[in-house]
RNA sequence: GUGUCCGUAGCUCAGCUGGAUAGAGCAACGGCCUUCUAAGCCGUGGGUCGGGGGUUCGAAUCCCUUCGGGCACGCCA
C-alpha cells in the first residue's frame, strides 16, 4: 500500500498543480512543531521567489484549490507560509486497518535483486573479541532489512583463513609438539582425524606466536615459510590447516549463534586462492597492471580525486599475493557464481581506502559490470568510556563470550529480584534481554561513527534502551494475553478513530511504518528504526498510562484497542527482528 | 604534510536533500504504584549547535576560513 506521507503529498501536489504553481512545492513532511500541526508545506515559500507573489498568497492558493478533502481535519496558513495539517481521524483508522490487515503491514516489496554481504570475516584461530562485534551485528540488520525490502541477500563471513597467522600457529604447534606427524615430511600414512589441540589451546597459541615474531627476527622468518610451505600445498601443514580451520570455525558458530547471526557462506580468503595466478595474468596481458618499484600495480586513481589514490597493489615485488588481490578474485568468483546486483561490504572505516582501490581496480578490469553497485558501509570504533578503544578493566582485549556473559549476568539477577521465576525461564529472558541491550546500544548508533560502549549503561536499561523497547512489547503481550484470558476473541474488529491526542499520537506513529523501513534500507541504516521504535513506544506507554483497555466497559472501544495494540505489537516486532532481536513474553 | 570524518546540555547521542520555540536518554531535583508489569508515566532546571565570516526572507543544516580531535595515506590484513 502507499506511503501515508505520499497519500498527504499527493493531494497537495496536485492543489499546487491546480492553483498554477509547481507540482513539486508541494511536498509535505512530519511536522516539526507537533504541537502545531501534524504535517506541513514549506513549498509556498520555496515558490514565492519563482512566482514573485507573497508566500501567504500562495499558500492561501493552494488551501482554495485543496477545496474540502476529506484527508484533512485541518489545514490553515499560517506566517509566512507555512501549510499546517492535521489528518481526519477516520482517514487516519481506516489507513491503519488496511495496514492490520495487509501483509508486512502494507509494505510495498521492491523488485527481488540479489544481494552479496561481506561481514570483513574474522581470523580464523584468534578469539572473537568486541572488535568483531560491529560488523556482525550491523550486517545481520542490513542482512534482514534488505530482505524485508524484497531482495535476496546471501551473506558472507568471509573467513581470514590464508595469511601469516596460519604460519605462526604451524610453527609455534612445531615447536612445543615437534612429534606429530604433520611435520615430518617423509610421513606417508593417514594423518589423525581428531585436532591435536582444543579451540582455547588455538586461543592462545596464536598471541604467544604473534608476541615471538615480533621480538625474533628468526622466528618470524619460520613462520613466513610454514605459510608459503602451506600455500604451496605442503600435506601436512594442510591437515593441519584444516584442523584449525575446523576447530575455529566449529566456536565460531557457537559464538555468532548466541549473537543471533548467522551466514549463509563461510567463504574465506584461500577459497580463491586457486583462481588469483590466471587473474593476475589477465590483469598482465591486458594491460592494466604494470610494474612499480618491483611490485605489480593498477593505477586507479581519477582526475577528480581530491588526493593522490596510490595503485592497489596485486603483487608485491616477492610475487606474493596480497589482501587486494584476494579481495579482487573473491569478487570475480562472487560474480561467476552469484551474479549480484550489489555487494555490500561492512567492516571498519579505516580499511575505507582499501575498499577504494579494490573497486576502482575490479571496475577497471572488467570483473565487476557497472550494473553492479559495491557499497562500503566503514563503521566505527567501539570506544570504551575513555574515548579510547575498548578494553577490559585489565586492559586486555574483550571475548565476546565474557562480554555476553556479564550481561547476562547483570540481566539475570535483575529478573529475579523483580519477581519469582523458574531458573530456566529467567535465564531464557535474561538472554534474550541482554541481546537486545547490545544489539540496540550498537544500532542505534550511525553506524559510521565511533561509539562509547558503555557496560554500565547497556545495563541499566533505562531510558531509550532495547530493554525499554521489550518491555514495552510485554506489555502489550501481557494485557492481550488478559484479554484472552477473559475468553474474548482478539482476532475480529477494527481500529477505531482516535479519541483523545494521546491515542492519535500512537496511531500516527504506527502510520509512519511503511516510510521508516523504506528509508532505512535506502540508507543502509538501521539507527532509523531504532528511534522510530523509540519514538513509537514513547507513544505506546503514554497511551498505555492513559487508557485502561482490560476494565473498559464498552466492548467495541475495548475491541478497538486491542486491534490497535495488535498493530503496535506487530510493528514493533518486525522492526526488532529487523534488528536482529525478539522480545519474551515476561521480564 | 595531504586527505577524510567529527565537534550539538555535565555525560552519551538524535536532528543535517535549509523552515516556525534545537530534541531524547543518563545524571540532578520534584510528583505518580488498592486498578492491564514503576525496566513505566508526568514535571523542573540545564544550550551563544567549537570560533569567525558568507549565501538566504530563513542556517545546527549549504559555502569559505580558523581552532580542536579521530582515522587513513604502496608492497600488513
Amino acid at each position: 500500500m502507499k506511503k501515508i506521507s505520499d497519500m498527504i503529498s499527493n493531494e497537495i501536489m496536485t492543489a499546487f498543480e491546480a492553483a498554477g504553481y509547481r507540482r513539486d512545492y508541494g511536498r509535505v513532511t512530519v511536522s516539526n512543531r507537533p504541537d502545531l500541526c501534524e504535517f506541513q508545506c514549506n513549498g509556498a515559500m520555496a515558490a514565492a521567489k519563482e512566482y514573485k507573489c507573497a508566500p501567504a498568497k500562495i499558500a492561501q492558493d493552494v488551501l482554495l484549490s485543496l477545496g474540502d478533502n476529506k484527508l484533512f481535519s485541518k489545514k490553515e496558513v499560517v506566517n509566512p507560509g507555512f501549510i499546517n495539517l492535521n489528518l481526519a481521524n477516520d482517514f487516519l483508522s481506516s489507513y491503519l486497518n488496511e495496514m492490520k490487515d495487509s501483509c508486512d503491514l502494507g509494505f510495498e516489496k521492491q523488485p527481488q535483486a540479489t544481494i552479496m554481504i561481506d561481514y570483513g570475516g574474522p581470523n580464523v584461530a584468534k578469539p572473537l573479541h568486541v572488535g568483531h562485534l560491529r560488523s556482525a551485528i550491523i550486517g545481520e540488520s542490513i542482512k534482514r532489512i534488505a530482505r524485508f525490502t524484497g531482495h535476496k541477500v546471501i551473506g558472507d563471513i568471509h573467513l581470514g583463513d590464508w595469511g601469516l597467522q596460519m604460519g605462526l600457529i604451524i610453527h609455534e604447534l612445531s615447536i612445543r609438539k615437534p612429534e606429530l606427524p604433520y611435520f615430518d615430511e617423509s610421513f606417508k600414512g593417514e594423518y589423525p582425524k581428531d585436532a591435536p589441540f582444543t579451540i582455547s589451546e588455538l586461543e592462545e597459541i596464536y598471541p604467544c606466536a604473534s608476541g615471538k615474531s615480533k621480538e625474533d627476527e628468526a622466528y618470524k622468518e619460520a613462520a613466513m615459510t610454514a605459510t608459503k610451505e602451506l600455500q604451496a600445498g605442503r600435506p601436512g601443514y594442510r591437515a593441519l590447516w584444516n584442523h584449525i580451520l575446523n576447530v575455529s570455525v566449529s566456536d565460531l558458530k557457537k559464538n555468532y549463534e548466541k549473537l543471533n547471526v548467522s551466514f549463509e557462506l563461510w567463504n574465506g580468503e584461500s577459497d580463491v586462492q586457486d583462481i588469483i595466478p590466471g587473474m593476475v595474468e589477465e590483469f598482465k596481458s591486458s594491460g592494466i597492471a604494470h610494474e612499480s618499484d618491483g611490485a605489480l600495480v593498477i593505477d586507479v586513481k581519477e582526475n577528480d580525486d581530491t588526493k593522490e589514490i596510490p595503485p592497489c597493489i596485486i603483487l608485491k615485488s616477492d610475487g606474493a599475493s596480497l589482501y587486494a588481490t584476494t579481495d579482487l578474485a573473491t569478487l570475480k568468483d562472487r560474480m561467476k557464481n552469484y551474479d549480484p546486483a550489489r555487494i555490500i561490504y561492512v567492516v571498519d572505516k579505516r580499511q575505507d581506502m582499501h575498499f577504494v582501490q579494490v573497486f576502482r581496480s575490479s571496475r577497471k578490469a572488467g570483473i565487476v559490470p557497472s550494473s553492479t553497485d559495491l557499497t562500503f558501509i566503514g563503521f566505527g570504533t567501539m570506544n570504551g568510556k575513555d574515548g579510547k578503544p575498548f578494553k577490559t578493566r585489565e586492559g586486555g582485549v574483550m571475548r565476546l563470550e565474557s562480554l555476553l556473559n556479564e550481561i547476562e549476568e547483570e540481566m539475570f539477577n535483575k529478573i529475579v529480584s523483580n519477581h519469582t521465576v523458574d531458573e530456566a525461564e529467567a535465564r531464557q529472558t535474561a538472554r534474550m534481554v541482554a541481546l537486545s541491550a547490545i544489539k540496540y546500544g550498537d544500532l542505534s548508533n550511525q553506524a559510521s561513527k565511533d561509539y562509547v560502549f558503555d557496560v554500565e549503561r547497556f545495563t541499566s536499561f533505562e531510558g531509550n534502551t532495547g530493554p525499554y523497547i521489550l518491555y514495552t512489547i510485554v506489555r502489550i503481550k501481557s494485557i492481550l494475553a488478559k484479554y484472552k484470558e477473559a475468553g474474548k476473541r482478539d482476532v475480529a474488529g477494527s481500529i477505531n478513530p482516535p479519541a483523545n491526542e494521546v491515542e492519535k499520537a500512537l496511531m500516527l506513529e504506527l502510520s509512519k511504518f511503511n516510510a521508516v523501513m523504506e528509508g532505512a534500507y535506502e540508507e543502509l541504516a538501521p539507527h532509523k528504526i531504532c528511534s522510530y521504535i523509540y519514538d513509537l513506544s514513547n507513544a505506546f506507554n503514554r497511551f498505555y498510562h492513559e487508557t485502561k483497555i482490560i476494565s473498559e466497559e464498552d466492548a467495541a472501544k475495548q475491541s478497538g484497542w486491542i486491534q490497535l495494540l495488535r498493530l503496535t505489537q506487530k510493528a514493533l516486532e518486525i522492526s526488532i527482528d529487523l534488528l536482529g532481536f525478539s522480545a519474551p513474553d515476561r521480564m
